[in-house]
Parts: C-alpha cells; structure tokens; sequence
DNA sequence: TCACACCTTGAAAGATATTTTCATCACGCC
DNA sequence: GGCGTGATGAAAATATCTTTCAAGGTGTGA
C-alpha cells in the first residue's frame, strides 16, 4: 500500500489536478458525493484539517460518503486525499492572489477583467491537460492518422473549433471536413463506413444537431470520437473515443463558451500533433509548403520592420 | 484542538520555516529525536507519504518519539506535522518542470505533447495579459459599444477568431459582420462611416488581405481597431487603436496558429466582456435569452443523469 | 401502475493509525 | 556505588479511517 500510496499522490498530488479532478467527475456523482467533492474544492484548505468524520458533518453526509469520493477521486483513501488537499493549498495561495479567483463583476475596471479572464482559461488549461486520458488521446490520433476520410462536427462556438481542426488537418494533406448544418452533417454521416472518423465536439455533450451525425457515423461502422465536457452525456452512447475537456463554473459575464472553447483548442491542438508526429515524413513538407503558399500574401515589409 | 491545529498549520506549513525550525532546534533535542528531527528536513515530501510507524521504523525510533518530535517541532501532532510536510513538499516543486518548456519532438509521447502545449498555452496568455494596454482596449471597448456598425476581418486561423467575436457580439444585440474574403470585405469596409468600427486580426501584422480593408475603412473615417502580434507592421498604419497579443517562438510542430489564436481569443473575451458591462442593462437579458433559445436543442437528459 | 433491479446512503463494526501511559534504561552527579 | 533526572520504546488507549451491510430511493420495464 504504502507503494500505492506513494505513486497516487505523486501523480495526484500536483496542483490544479485536483480541481480539475472534481469538475470533471462531480457531475457524474451520485448527490451526496458532489455534495463532499463541492466542498473540497471549495475549500481545500480548509478540508485539509478536518477529519472524515468532520467532513462528513460538514457536508451533511456520512463518514463512508467522504471516503467514497476520496475513491472516486483517484486516492487509495481519505487519508490520502487529505494529503493531497494539503498540498494542493500550499501551492495555490503561492501563486495567483484571492482576487483573481473572483468572479467577473459589471463594474469591474477592464484591468481586472484581463487578469480573471487569463486566469481562469490558464486554469481551464491545466484542468484539462490534467484531465485528458491519454490512452483515449491515442487512440483518437491513431484512427484520424489512419482515416480516409474524416467528419467534424460543431454547433456554434464548437463550430469554429471544428473548422479549426479541419483547418490544420486539411494543411498536412489529411482529407477532413467540418459541418455546422445539421441536414448536411447526417447527410455526410451516412457516406462515412469502417476505417473513416466522425468527431463530434460538444461542450454540454448533449447537443442534438451534434450528435445525430455522430450517431449516423457510428451506425455506419466509422470511428466516432467526442470531444466533450461531459463524458457522461448522451454523446458517450456514440463515441468509441471520448477526449475529456475541463468543465469550469460559468456566470454571467463568463459564458461557458470562453473556457470551454479553450479547452476544446487544446485537445484540438493535441490531436494535430499527435497526427503530425505520425505522419511526419509527409506533414512536415506540407507544412512548409503551406507557409510557403502564404508568403505573397504578407506586404513586403520585412517582418522586423521599424 | 481544532482550532489550535488549524492555526498552528496555517503558520508553520507556510514553506522553508520547516528547515530552519529543524536547524534551530535540533541540537537541543535528544538523540534520537534528532534523527527524527533530521530525516523530516532531508526528504520531507518522503516522509509525507509515511504513518508514525514507519517513519519510526525509517529512524530506528519508537511511534511515541516520531510524536514527540512533531510536538517540538512545533504541531499538535504527527499527523499535522505530516500535512505541513506535504504542504511544504508542494510549495518546492511547484515551478514547471524543464522539460515542458522545451520543444515538440517528433518521437516526444502523447503525455508530453499534452504538457508541452498545455504549458506553452498558459504562457501565451499570461504574457498577452501583461502586455495588454488597458487604455488601448478600453479605447476599443468604447468604440464598439457606440458603434453603429462593426466588421471584422480575419483571415486562415485568424478568420475563426474573428467569427468569435461576431458570434458573442451579436449575442448581446450589437450589429456585427465577419469577413474572410477580401474582396467582399473591402466592398463592405467602403460602406463604413464615422462611429463604425473595423477590427483586423492579423498575428504577423502583415496580411495584406485584412490590411487592405482597415484601410478603406480607416479612408472613410470609420474606427479601425487591429488585434496583432507585431504593433510594428504594417496594419499599425492604418489603426486607431492596436490591441497586442503576446508572439511566441514557434517551431515545426508548433505552428504559430497555436499560441497566436489563444492570445487573440483572450483579447476579444476582453473586447467581449468590456462591451458586455457597458451595455449591462441590454446584454444580461439578451444573454439569457440566446441561453434560452438554445435550451431545446439539447436532449432531454438531465444534465445530472446517471 | 406495480414490481424488480440497481444504485445510493448512513450506521455500525472492523481495521489502522496516532497518542498516551508507564516501566525501563542510561547517564551524570553526589 | 547509589540516586535522581531525563530519554526511550512497548503496549494500552484513543482517535481516525475503512469496510460491511441493510435500509431506502430511483428509474425501468412489464
């Protein structure tokens, strides 16, 4: 155990992993868990010195509960937890101040605005690097790297990540196109077979226009991967790979559209590498190539002009 | 106790004052304790990981001696002595770790390649943040708040970040257009008057296409806003107000789309966010209500299921 | 609508870890 | 050498954590 122990924290015990943990999982709790794992990320300092049996007061629920979540969170123990909860505050109040944390107010001067919102897709950022499984990742890049053809689809602020992704896809000469229309995506699905990609991105995870196509795809026998903020949503159902992105508290001023949009780049960013890596020997002149084919359109200024 | 535990943590967990509180004390404790003492200092994030027992083992002590040294140390207990220990381990390690800083490699594993981007994503935006003139973009947010008329052009990556603007301006009621073609875009850009606003995005400054429409607006007296990695190129000639986005080294693998379109994105949440505050009284409903319309377009699944 | 199966939950028993107690031992001083 | 003082660990006592189990929900399919 104590080897256990000791690999669980190292890997856990890092940071914003944490909170990252519990944005990701809570949603999938049953009630009183989310209730314990509500509370330990609010307050992880403070959880930190309490005993289960106090935490389990605390939150209202009972001793097993909060070793429970401990579970679900990815440590042997609440012992462990604890320790991790420790640490975890010891390396946030070293970094960003109480105030960055705040959420976005009417009145708030635009300076303060700039800080939060960096803040905030910084954190979304570590979140979700924290939280994408890698073997899922893997396996994402595999089936785009050997695809004929790939599908991606998106709803509005999804979209533009979806066309960002055929963007980069289409640069080292992969065959891929982004839907927004829903008719025209599960009109496409249905052309898709074995061996071909669907890739749905979704932040809810249960977008209809979205889902349709990828459930079309994946009657067809294609691969179906989902980008998702909801790993148990309703997109799972379809989605032979499912790419986990960071799910952050969302308010007025901060549309879920801002960090969501973040994270879902990152995975997109992930997955053209990944891609880009495997087929290096014929990405890397496309590349340049594609460099290249743009330089006539920058004016002749030199770029170290002034 | 409680009470008692939490202060003395609150102190002492607080990083080095661990090692200098061994040093100091050390030599007035007895023998063994001193080696108690001495294996905490040299490998507090080990000794973290252990309970009483063997950590008595680990210095050839007994339970109530690894005890009693927490107590000198300054800590109700062992087990707070442990939490302060992970506290403190924590706090050491929290800078990055080198290797993420370096570059993608072809052969570099998919966990790397997550860290990499993930850490180089963060950096971006902690640097488009700092070098953000507050008064250029509250010049900006101004103008667009008054504005009878916004266009914005984009083109390749730049082009989504652009239809992200329009999108999130369009949702709180402002009259919005995205251009990614540039003959339509200068035959737009001539319609412009004083009081509208025209916004390129452009990371090298230089794109011809977005330049060659900001002029004509910029001709016709409209309000030129420009988002761009190089202030020094050539869109700076025609801009009233430049918005700079942090530049970033960029690589094979790492094309300059990455970064470059996570510090854009920063600045039009900020543009988003400025005008949303300004024109509170209209965007919050307008915001709700874009919420609301969107509601049936999401599965009956209740966002807790399961 | 009802019954079934499965999930969630907390009480209490069980296991571990921590703290305290206490007897022993070592060391230095008279 | 005897005596007192403090250091030390074994073991008991306590606190804390973990597991088990039965009761109470909840959703599903007949």
């Amino acid at each position: 155990m104590t080897q256990n122990a000791k690999e669980s924290f190292r890997q856990r015990g890092t940071g914003p992993a944490l909170a990252a943990k519990v944005r990701t999982l809570a949603p999938t709790m049953p009630r009183s868990m989310q209730r314990v794992a509500e509370a330990v990320a609010a307050d992880p300092a403070g959880c930190a010195q309490l005993t289960v049996t106090a935490l389990a007061q605390r939150t209202g629920t009972s001793e097993a509960t909060v070793v429970r979540t401990a579970r679900v969170l990815g440590y042997p123990g609440y012992r462990d937890l604890r320790l991790a909860l420790a640490a975890f505050a010891a390396q946030q109040q070293s970094g960003a101040p109480a105030s960055v944390t705040a959420d976005i107010a009417v009145d708030d001067p635009l300076a303060d605005v700039i800080a939060k919102l960096a803040h905030d897709e910084r954190q979304t950022l570590a979140d979700t690097a924290a939280g994408l499984d890698v073997s899922q990742l893997e396996a994402a890049v595999g089936a785009l790297t050997a695809a004929r053809r790939i599908d991606v689809y998106g709803i509005g602020a999804s979209a533009l990540v979806g066309q960002d992704l055929v963007q980069k896809l289409l640069r080292i000469g992969l065959i891929a196109h982004a839907h927004s229309d829903p008719h025209l995506a599960v009109t496409n699905a249905v052309q898709l077979r074995q061996g071909d990609v669907a890739l749905a991105i979704t932040h809810s995870g249960n977008t209809v226009d979205v889902i349709e196509p990828l459930r079309a795809a994946f009657d067809r026998g294609a691969t179906t991967v989902a980008i998702t903020g909801r790993p148990d949503g309703a997109v799972a159902r379809y989605a032979d790979v499912i790419l986990t992105t960071a799910v952050r508290r969302e308010s007025e001023l901060r549309p879920a559209a801002m960090s969501s949009r973040t994270s879902q780049l990152l995975v997109v960013d992930c997955l053209f590498v990944g891609v880009a890596q495997r087929t290096y020997e014929h990405a890397a002149p496309a590349l340049s190539a594609s460099y290249e084919a743009l330089a006539h359109r920058h004016s002749p200024e030199a770029p170290t002009a002034r």
